[in-house]
DNA sequence: GATTAACCGAGACGGTACGTCACGTCTTTAA
DNA sequence: TTAAAGACGTGACGTACCGTCTCGGTTAATC
C-alpha cells in the first residue's frame, strides 16, 4: 500500500505498475538497514529495486518523501501496553521507547529528515503528520487513564506528550544524554500528579 | 574570537596568520545568512574568506565544526532574566526562546548539525557540549527558584531542563506545532509544582 | 506519400489510419526546421504529431529511416536544366548545388544520418539509395553531353560523378572550404576533356 | 603532447598533472579500438584512464574535441611514398587509403565527428584543421610532381586533392560504392593530364 | 450481430549517458 | 610551515532519450 506522498496517477495511458511502490519501499528498507541514510543513494535504491530512477522520481518528489513512507511501512504499530494502571504502562511504553529509539541501524534516519524538511515544505508536512501518528500510542494510554479516574479530567494529554516525547528527543538529538530506565522512570514521576 | 574546535597547531614553520579563524568564522556567519546551510559549501566559503580550502581544513575538522564556532560566535550570551519570580523569569526566557527558535535564518543549522553529529563523533561531542551550555540559563533561574524557596530544595532541575526544552525542539522540528505564548504558559505551569 | 520504408502491414484486425504516415513525416519535417536533428526526439515528435511513440516505431525502424523518409518528401525533384550545353548545364547545376547543400536548417541531417548509418545496415543501404537518387541529375547531364557529342564515348560518367559530388561534399563535411561559384568554376573545368 | 584543443591553464594554483591529458587520450583511444564510438561515455573513459570525469571537462570542452586528439595522435604521419613518379606515388597513397579508410574499428569516429561538428563550432574548426593536415601528403606528392616537370607548373593541385579525397569520402560515406584497387586507379588517370 | 485482431493515444517502464556539483586531498609558488 | 590557488579522484545528483510494454478504447474484416 502506497504512502500517502505518492503523486496521483493520471487516467490516460499505462496505469502505473501494482506494486512498484511497495517492492521500492521495501528496497529502500533494506538498504536503510544495511547502509544508512548515507549511502542511500538513488541509483543503488534504483539498483537495488531493478526499477530505473525516473520511476521512482515519478512516483516521489524526493528521497526523504520515499522514506517517510518506507517508515510508515515498517513501524509495525506499537500495540499500546495494557497493564491497568497508568504508571505501568508509560513503564512498558518508554521502555519501548528507550530500545527503538535509543540506537540501531536508522538512527540516523529521522535526523536526516528533520534536516531535509528544512528545504521543504511538503516533506515538512509529511515529517507532521508522522511525528502525530507517532503520538497515538501515548496519547491512548494516557486518555485510559483519564477514563479510569487515576488522571484529572482536565489533564493536559497534548502538553505531558510534547513534554515526554521531546525529553526523549532532546536527549537523543541535542544534549546526548542517556536515555535508560533511571531516566523514564524520573520523567513518568515528573508528568504525573 | 576562534571556537575550542581549533585543532592546536606546531611551533615551527610560518605561524599562522592571527585572525584568519575569526575571519574564516565571519565569511561563515555570513554566508549562512545569504544562502542558508544548504549553499555554505567549502569552495564558496573559502573564496568568500579569500582563503584556501586547506587553510580551513587545516582549523577545522569538518565544516559542522566550524559552524558550531560560528554558532558560539554569534549568539550573544542571552541575559539570564531577573524579574523576582521564577513564573516571571521562565516567561520572560520562554518568550526569548520562542522569538529566536521559532524561525530566522539559521533555523536550518541545529538540525543540520543534528544530522551531521550522527556520523561524526567529536561532533558529536561538540554539539553536546554546545547544547549543555545553552541549558544555562534555564538552569540558573531554577537554582535561583530553589535557592529562593520557591522551588522545593528536590526539585528536578535536570528533568525540568530536559522536558522544557525538550518540548520546544520536539515541536519545532518534529510535529511542527506552534511555539507561542499561550503553548509557554501551558508549559510553564506544568513544569512548577 | 509514405516513402519505401514503411513496414509492410498485416491483413487482419484495424487497418492502419492512412495519412498518419505523412502527417508523422510532416511533423518531423516542421521539427527538422525548428530544432534540427538534435532536438529532434521520439517523444518530442510524437507529441507533435499526436500520435503515440508505439505507432511510430510500428511504422519505421528507427528514427533515421523516418528521416529519409523526410528527405525523399521534402526534396522537391530538382528539374535538370537543359541550356544546350554541358558547361551550361553544369553551371546550372552546382550552382543550385550551392544554394542547397551550402547551408540552411537542415545541413545537420546528413551528417546525422551518415554517422547513423555506420551502427545500422538497413538504414545504410537507405542512404546508399537516397544518394544514388540524387545523382541522376548530374548523370543525365553528363549522358546528354555523350549523345550530343561534346562528351567522347567513353567518358567516365560514373568517376565524374564521384568526384564532383565528393568535392562538394568532401569541402562541406570534412575540410570546411567554402563552396562557391569560382569553387564551380574551376571543378567543372577540371572534369571536362 | 596534448593537442591544440587543451584550454589554456593558469599560473596560479596547482598546475595540471603534466602528462595526464596523455593518458586520457591514450585510454580513449584504446577504448575507440573495443566499442568504438558509440560505447565511449565519459563514465566509461573516467574509469579507464583512472582520473574523475571532472578532469576531462576541465580539459576539452566536450567529447568530441578529445577524440580529435586522439586522432591527431593515434594517425603515425604515414610516409610520403616515393617511387619516382606521380603515377607510382598515387597508386601508393590511394593503396594506404583504401586499407585505413575502408574499414576498420575506427570507421565511425570521423562520422560522428562529423555529425557532432554540425552543433558546435569549435569542433568545426578542429575538424577542419585536422582534414587539412591530413592533406600533406598527398599535396606534396603533387607538389612534387610538379617540381619534376611530371606535372604542368599550373596544376591545380588545390582542386585535385578535393576530387580526389572527395571521392573517396563520398563513397565511404553516402554512395556505399566500394573502394578498391580498381577505382583508384581509374581517379588516378582522371585526375592526371 | 458477435468475435477477433490489429490499431490507436497515452504514458509507465528499465536502461544508459549526460554534465554539474561538492567533498576532502594534493601540489604548485610565494612568503 | 603557512598561505592562496586550483587540480585531482570520487561519487551522487536530477534530466533526457531510448525502445518496449501495457492500459482502455476503436475500427474493420471475419465468423
Amino acid at each position: 500500500m502506497p504512502g500517502g506522498a505518492t503523486k496521483p496517477r493520471p487516467v490516460r495511458g499505462r496505469p502505473r505498475t501494482v506494486g512498484l511502490d511497495a517492492a521500492i519501499v521495501a528496497a529502500a528498507a533494506e538498504l536503510l538497514g544495511e547502509v544508512g541514510m548515507v549511502g542511500l543513494s538513488m541509483d543503488l535504491l534504483a539498483q537495488r529495486a531493478g526499477v530505473g530512477k525516473a520511476t521512482i522520481y515519478r512516483r516521489w518528489e524526493s528521497k526523504e518523501q520515499l522514506v517517510i513512507d518506507v517508515l510508515q511501512a515498517i513501524v509495525e504499530p506499537s500495540p499500546t501496553p495494557d497493564t491497568g494502571t497508568v504508571v505501568g504502562d508509560l513503564t512498558a511504553y518508554t521502555r519501548m521507547m528507550v530500545e527503538r529509539f535509543g540506537q540501531g541501524r536508522m538512527s540516523d534516519v529521522l535526523p536526516h529528515l528533520i534536516e531535509a524538511s528544512c528545504y521543504d515544505d511538503q516533506l515538512r508536512a509529511s515529517l507532521d503528520d508522522y511525528s502525530r501518528q507517532r503520538q497515538t500510542t501515548l496519547r491512548a494510554i494516557l486518555r485510559r487513564g483519564i477514563e479510569r479516574g487515576e488522571l484529572p479530567k482536565d489533564y493536559d494529554v497534548d502538553l505531558v506528550v510534547d513534554t515526554v516525547l521531546g525529553a526523549f528527543v532532546y536527549r537523543r538529538l541535542m544534549s546526548g544524554a542517556p536515555l535508560n530506565e533511571a531516566f523514564s522512570k524520573r520523567l513518568i514521576a515528573f508528568v504525573l500528579p
